[in-house]
DNA sequence: ACCACTCCCCGCCAAT
DNA sequence: CCATTGGCGGGGAGTG
């Protein structure tokens, strides 16, 4: 895999602004003084002619489609998609044969359908869309309850926010955790949010409430290497071990052992990208009871083992 | 790769 | 009547 370094963002008539945005606050803003990566970024429609937007203005394109070639990461923001025009989808599959990744927001994955990239790969889209991408291609692997996915250089997102989290995990596996977590600060979102979680939760950006469980949440993220039992995390939020866990589920979107989880492979990835710590002392400190344990579930949520992780991590820096 | 043990999770239902 | 709570049981996942 090669560095990301060169972003391309194709749109058409009646643009998503909010989705433009989201890609355009992740990878088109130039953070490089305060120790960001920088990118070369270019929004392109066809023929670089001004796009109309669904909020009754225009947008100007600095490029048009010739632009994509030279894109390590072509993003299709929302757009309708009933009348893309055909050298657009033509560049999408250009750009995916030649190896740069492929990404979607929201209803953008109509048009990577289009391209055919979604043939036969695991997809998503916002919720409200999901049945009609799967009738629309049908040979597509829809997932309505995921935030995002990625399946061989196709990615996609679901409804606008979870744009977010998808450019933060491209963010985390090109230039690694302690970055991904620096940007989300920045743009005051929540690190924390893996790809599998549900769609549906009560709040997508977790708004401070006085009943919220965001102190609790917190807290667990400070106490990863401890223990957590359902019961005791229950007792702390004042709950039943019941009750506790229905509003755990509406506003995280998972369960507390797998969010629990989620969290402890995050940290351990952190950590293996980091240090030289043996794998053990790593288990540990993220609350696996030994590094058996760690390696069962980083092979469930990652793919590959930690050594193979850390090694390919630190191969990709070096290149 | 397996096994035994524990704990989690979720549908169900009655109570509030 | 509806919404929320919380206890129960069993299938299943996590753990060592």
């Amino acid at each position: 895999m090669t560095m990301l370094n060169n972003v391309a963002v194709v749109v058409c008539d009646e643009l998503s602004a909010f989705e433009l945005g989201v890609l355009c606050e992740a990878f088109g803003t130039d953070r490089a003084k305060d120790g960001f990566p920088r990118y070369d970024f270019a929004v392109c429609s066809p023929g670089g002619r001004p796009v109309t937007t669904k909020h009754g203005f225009t947008v100007q394109p600095s490029h048009d489609l010739d632009r994509v070639e030279f894109a390590d990461l072509v993003a299709v923001p929302a757009i309708p998609w009933a009348h893309v025009p055909e050298e657009v989808l033509a560049q999408l599959r250009k750009a995916h044969e030649r190896g740069a990744r492929v990404m979607s927001v929201c209803s953008g994955a109509f048009v990577l359908g289009q391209a055919g990239l979604l043939d036969g790969r695991a997809c998503t889209t916002h919720w409200m869309y999901a049945d009609e991408l799967q009738r629309m291609f049908p040979t597509a692997r829809v997932d309505p309850n995921v935030l995002y996915v990625e399946d061989d250089g196709v990615l996609t997102s679901a409804g606008t926010a979870a744009g977010v989290d998808l450019c933060l995990y491209v963010v985390r596996q090109e230039h690694g955790s302690a970055i991904a977590n620096k940007l989300a600060r920045r743009m005051v979102v929540p690190p924390h949010r893996d790809g599998g979680q549900a769609q549906f939760v009560q709040t997508p950006v977790p708004i401070s409430r006085s009943d919220s469980l965001e102190p609790l949440l917190s807290w667990m993220m400070e106490h990863l290497d401890e223990e957590h039992t359902v019961e005791d995390l229950a007792r702390r939020a004042h709950m039943s071990p019941r009750s506790f866990a229905r509003h755990f589920r509406s506003e995280t979107g998972t369960t507390p052992h797998r969010w629990l989880i989620g969290q402890r492979i995050l940290l351990a990835q952190q950590l293996l990208e980091e240090g030289d710590e043996p794998i053990e002392a790593i288990a540990a400190r993220c609350g696996f009871g030994s590094a058996a344990t760690l390696r069962h579930h980083f092979a469930r949520w990652r793919g590959t083992t930690p050594q193979a992780f850390r090694s390919s991590f630190r191969g990709r820096r070096a290149a």
